[in-house]
DNA sequence: AGGAACGTTGACAGCGCTACCAGCAACGAC
DNA sequence: GTCGTTGCTGGTAGCGCTGTCAACGTTCCT
């Protein structure tokens, strides 16, 4: 039977071709490379494509070009909203560009994501967003030997696989715990759920500042592998009551946490921040309008998932970016819950890339 | 050239075929049914492909079989925290299955959902999810064509494409200002942002509750097309506050608005819920921890994900459900927010298919 | 015993596209 | 005028897999 056998309504190259008066190959080099085309032929193709209505098929091209259009993003959850802040910023960057997204969630298990890794990797990814640094040693492998441009986001460190965004947790943390100091707190406790290798870190700057200024002590440290709630951060905060009733200060490992220690001081009517400063970590949008406003660090979650989609994309197309480690930086918000004096606005402290990337921050976005 | 000119470190089916001593079209069906070979043979070539470690070429498998494992979903914001319940339900569904998720993201634009039809479809996916029942007349016309099943996600009505699931907005709007009736309150505003569709069915819902009492005014309902935030819900309650000083009880379309609006009662020093009752949409977690705990209406969003990617899964496999439209109703938690009374744990109104599972529609307007 | 029915297997022929290389015209250099 | 060089175009041959259908061996029935 002859190739004819197709559903007469199905629109191939082919179909294009003829219509435009070239052979398959012409049209097939406009959808990929149109300067190739003398522009005659180029506006032929064109409207005879929009004319058909064609529409390529992915999977022949794949197939025949032994390489997809597709980015491979590892995530480790999805309920959180910091990534659905870092995807938003993906599926931006994407949009408009011929790649396409492919998500998948390893449930904070680095060795689910190296089943995944693996999976993506045997369909020959155009590109690859892991999150995080700590890998396994075979995952680690297969990204070396992945012959695609790769980008680790969230943080940054040594050793690059290939590209990567994000800023320091333990920076950051300790910018916090300084912010703190600088306002006169002392019995500062800290407050994580999860803890995943970027809470881990945020731990270690809690740790090491609080160690710096010989204040540090065991029992000022609540945390717990449970996912994180807002209601979480009530109980947490609970229980450092119950082991240190003089704490003067609390720097939650995220922002919801930290609201459920606003909520929980509320409850137990328990002055922020005369009696209590709260401080927490990604600068939600709610942390602007809670009562009192809530200091945080901010992180450019949005920007970037967006740049590492954007760098990955140039990096496919074979502009590498002059610098491939990117640090976003973060910058302190210091806010009503954490002021010992009455202004709710002096100088942001920021760190990393954020003091000479975007200088000025509303302290409220989106 | 010939066949093998392939990497050698390139797995093809064959190879497994080889090792396995079958043929390769014995290779692929063990891999499609494996109920269709015999059990000797089954175990040759599933111990040939795990030593070779064969992963299969999903864009040959799309190109010879015309179809593709990919399950499209398309939904409106990639920021909603609504949303990112419902996605997680999809994925945590897929997960285990053959089917990988294709997710866009339309903007709230039925324009761009169109498009984005159009080339999924092209794509030839294994099924669909879309969120709503608010096409366009294209799109419409595109979802019947389709020769894959197809879930409508996020609400219930008529004239399903193909399944539906989800709940009645109208009706649980309704059921929060029967509510917000049943504990006294008379002066209700109505607070909402974004106003997509079943935002808006929601306020048609309260305006249908409040007409039905005689107690509708046009200026108890403060809307905008923002996007929703925490603060807009304290700026819009700003609003209704200075066309309406004697209100007594706010229903807010989502949470976030509650939240924001529970701060500027606290800003204001106006007591919740004894000079205004607040009641939400989602019963988000946080709702449960807010001081005073926030009233809201339960919708189950990780469940209308996960039966939504089941059911398409198995209508996929031939096994069509038998109930195409699946009602997942609603419940009002009733919390001190909104109670005149000080117990926090009165019997739940619900509606909808927490009721009676999925008989006929409740009275769902349009 | 003969034949039908079943379960299992394999040969063949593409799916729609692109990599590779050859061919051809137009042009400039010598 | 010949020869390369460049720019554009087309033919051939698959990419790795599966749909279809025929062929085979076995079992069961009459």
């Amino acid at each position: 039977m002859g190739r004819k056998r197709t559903k007469s309504g199905k629109i191939r190259l082919a179909e294009v071709a003829e219509l435009a008066g070239v052979s398959p190959i012409t049209a097939s080099r406009f959808f990929r490379n149109p300067e190739a085309l003398s522009v005659a032929k180029r506006t032929r193709v064109e409207s005879a494509a929009k004319e058909l209505g064609y529409v390529p098929n992915l999977a022949a091209r794949a197939l025949a070009s032994q390489r997809t259009e597709v980015i491979g993003v590892l995530i480790p959850s999805l309920t959180n909203n910091v990534f659905s802040d870092v995807l938003r910023g993906i599926y931006d960057a994407s949009e408009g560009s011929r790649y396409s997204i492919q998500l998948s969630n390893t449930r904070y298990s680095i060795l689910q994501e190296e089943k995944l890794l693996r999976l993506f990797l045997a369909q020959k990814p155009a590109g690859l967003i892991v999150t995080g640094i700590d890998q396994t040693a075979e995952s680690r492998a297969m990204l070396e030997a992945a012959d695609c441009p790769i980008v680790q986001i969230m943080e940054i460190g040594p050793n690059p696989v290939d590209m990567m965004i994000g800023f320091s947790h333990y920076d950051a943390a300790r910018a916090a715990i300084a912010h703190l100091f600088a306002q006169g707190h002392r019995k500062i406790g800290f407050v994580g759920a999860r803890m995943d290798p970027r809470v881990q870190r945020r731990l270690d700057g809690y740790v090491s500042a609080m160690k710096d200024a010989g204040l540090f002590e065991q029992r000022f440290v609540v945390t717990t592998a449970t996912p994180t709630s807002v209601t979480l951060g009530g109980a947490l905060f609970t229980d450092l009551l119950a082991r240190e009733p003089d704490l003067d200060a609390v720097f939650c490992a995220n922002d919801d946490l930290a609201l459920g220690v606003l909520f929980e001081c509320r409850r137990r009517e328990i002055g922020v921040p005369e009696q209590i400063a709260i401080v927490g970590f990604n600068d939600l949008e709610f942390m602007a309008s809670a009562v009192p406003t809530l200091t945080s660090i901010r992180t450019n979650r949005y920007e970037m998932g967006k740049t590492a989609a954007t760098m990955l994309i140039e990096a496919i197309e074979g502009r590498r970016p002059e610098q491939p480690v990117l640090d976003l930086g973060f910058k302190v918000i210091e806010r009503q819950s954490s002021s010992s004096r009455h202004s709710d606005n002096r100088p942001a402290v920021s760190g990393g890339g954020a003091a000479n990337k975007m200088v000025a921050l509303p302290s409220s976005h989106d």
